[in-house]
DNA sequence: CTCGATGGTTGAGGTGCTCAACTTGTCGGG
DNA sequence: CCCGACAAGTTGAGCACCTCAACCATCGAG
């Protein structure tokens, strides 16, 4: 009835599990000794420039009202503000305080650290990695993407 | 003070979450489709023989009192049975059930469906990918054993 | 102006996880 | 034989995260 699975694939979908497991935790323990809830410090590491609110919710996949709460976080933590928007009254703009900023520097030095002692390999295989890897990524993420849109357009 | 980001480890960090996400989110469809909430699938997933708590709560990485739950729904749902055992009357195995036998099948075969679409490459790609993301993820999956080791082991 | 869509918040509800405490059972000395 | 250390599993408290439905204020097009 069904195929035999290729143990390739297999191997291969174990081994990404595996290392982003390990990219996560090592994120998630960085943002520990900063006193961040990892769902802050993901918040807080994808903020620079000032931004919507939806626009975090949309980059986190996640529910708008999730984001609320998130936020509501950095800000009591002081490392965020919510600033009201005069061109469209609905959207806050988040903006990081200093304390917000230097923060953010140490998680993304740290995440970084991390990845660099992970993908410790010769220069060349870390290129043909990315190269490889990075099409896939792609390839999903436009599938993704399609899909999403195709789903939210009735017509064709 | 600290090194500039080297750009090819970032970007192949980003595709490694993108990628895991993918998966992710695939297997938690198909286990929404077979009714199954993430970790109870997760749980299922890797359970062929019968095995005690202990072990399912290692291969998870997580607290045994957390198993309890997860076990409790597999349990509910008549896919798993607790087997006491005479040799260690503290342990139980995990049992599989017919359906739940059925339901593993199901689930491990769209996951592994889900992976040979995503992984859409060139057969000498694919080799190559699993050689690179494997040496990885064992170099990443040694020191993690090894550090648990030393923090467990007082001396040296 | 009216109406539909959008940004954000709130509240209810549910899952997944940890930690501390406890029960039951095993095992190795004194 | 009994005692103390330790292991498997459970329970309960408590927290983080997430979604959904309902809602308010606002925007923008007809």
């Amino acid at each position: 009835m069904s195929e035999d699975p290729d143990p390739v694939v297999a191997d291969l979908a174990d081994s990404v599990f595996q290392v982003a497991g390990l990219l996560r935790a090592k994120f998630d323990a960085t943002a520990a000794e900063l006193g961040l809830p990892p769902a802050q410090a993901m918040a807080l590491a994808n903020l620079s420039a000032p931004a919507p609110m939806r626009e975090l919710a949309d980059w986190l996949r996640c529910d708008a009202s999730n984001v609320t709460g998130i936020v509501d976080g950095l800000e009591r933590r002081g490392l965020v503000r919510r600033q009201p928007n005069p061109e469209d009254r609905r959207v806050k703009h988040l903006v990081l305080t200093e304390e917000g900023e230097r923060k953010r520097a140490l998680l993304r030095q740290g995440s970084h650290a991390d990845a660099v002692a992970l993908f410790a390999l010769p220069r060349k295989d870390l290129l043909k990695l990315r190269e490889l890897l990075g099409r896939i990524a792609e390839a999903g993420l436009g599938a993704h993407a399609a899909r999403t849109v195709r789903d939210s357009v009735p017509g064709a």
